[in-house]
DNA sequence: AATATTTTTAATCATTTGATTAAATTGTTT
DNA sequence: AAACAATTTAATCAAATGATTAAAAATATT
């Protein structure tokens, strides 16, 4: 075996195969990906593909996986953390996303994508992220916060919410950049404005109930 | 010519190709869709497709077109009422993309993927929405609001937002419905609910400037 | 009815594409 | 260096796929 002699510089084959996968199939999706557009991005012979990775699906797979562990990774910590508060922890939530994101950028389409041809087989190939029958600590201080303030609005609406303002001008991307004309960088400042924007705008919500709607303050 | 003589019922192949190209390409996408799988899904042959019309893509494209106008019809006369207040463009506006979408709930997922594999082909295509230089109704609507009540949050954050919170459930639909278990009905009703919340949530931010964020009725 | 036109079908083509193979090359071990 | 193992290459395969064609069937026109 040769397990790299060079000292650095250029990553073994099966490695540049992995980032050329993941550089086209995060781009084009499986369907439009051709195992030649990623020989040729790796710069590396075609059969190299299914030398080190049995097939186009096997290496898909690969990246995907990859891909789902970025979502779910390191949050667990945060989300269990008993030592801070709910909105400390929709923060700290938002905050990384938007990290993660601003450096991945086209994620959460990719992903998405591939849940909508498939649902299930995500599941499948993932596996259901189970994390046992003990509550989570943020689970369980939502419930505290709902029991305490009365608060009536079905929380579902409240995580869709806060999913929506942070994920959705990534998804979105291509076509608001291309409507309002703001460059790769302006998009980015307004990202980060959105870590602490998007915390206070949740709070908001959850303070807003319909019943309160009309208060005298409103500005429209 | 023939000119439809059957007095319903079945539509023109033509027709049936196209509805089967809709269902196919909007569930699949451009590259995993085979000319076969619309030419089955219409239950009709194959090469009908090249008949009428000459290349898979010329048939996309149609399709593509349908779609895009589905976003941009209609709205110019809500937007450009001088009749109604900004609140209630926005009320009209989430109104009319939330029964759209509850009708087409694969519909952003497919035109924003499109647009992300080649970003300057839509423009092309579709032809850029110009609508003249004369200032949209919801613009000057918008300016007076934002100088009469000193807002200084970015415009776009507000317009994303609205965006943000109308279409993501739909895009996100599959991976929400399958992590929270809830189902069709349900989501259906929780957008339903959402005509009216969006808009107060939205209204909410608008009122919330940064400054202010610290007020006491805060929840958290 | 006879003829022309349009629509539909089955068969086939040429290319693309995922995968394989056998040989060549490179690296490692003895 | 010889022998062995791992890696890489060029050539090729078989299946899939978009497209075409020529004939058949259906419909319209005269």
């Amino acid at each position: 075996m040769n397990e790299q002699t060079d000292i650095e510089k250029n990553a073994s084959a099966e490695e540049k195969i992995k980032e050329a996968a993941r550089r086209v199939f995060t781009q084009k999706g499986y369907a439009a990906t051709r195992t030649r557009d990623i020989a040729e991005e790796a710069g590396l012979n075609l059969a190299l593909i299914n030398y080190y990775f049995r097939s186009k699906e096997k290496l898909f797979d690969i990246i995907m996986l990859e891909h789902i562990q970025l979502f779910v990774h390191s949050i667990m910590g945060l989300v269990n953390d008993p030592e801070t508060t709910l909105r400390q922890k929709i923060e700290a939530l938002i905050c990384h996303y938007i990290d993660m994101l601003v450096q991945n950028p086209g994620l959460p389409l990719f992903v998405i994508n591939e849940i909508n041809k498939d649902p299930k087989k995500l599941v499948a190939k993932v596996g259901v992220t189970d994390m046992g029958n003990s509550e989570l600590v943020i689970a369980r201080q939502w419930r505290e916060l709902a029991a305490a303030k009365k608060i009536t609005i079905n929380p579902i609406h409240i995580l869709m919410n806060a999913v929506s303002l942070t994920i959705f001008p990534f998804v979105g991307s291509p076509l608001i950049r291309n409507r309002t004309g703001i460059d790769l960088e302006e998009f980015n400042t307004l990202m980060q404005e959105r870590k602490k924007l998007i915390p206070m705008w949740v709070s908001g919500m959850i303070n807003l109930s319909p019943s309160l709607s009309k208060g005298e303050g409103e500005v429209m």
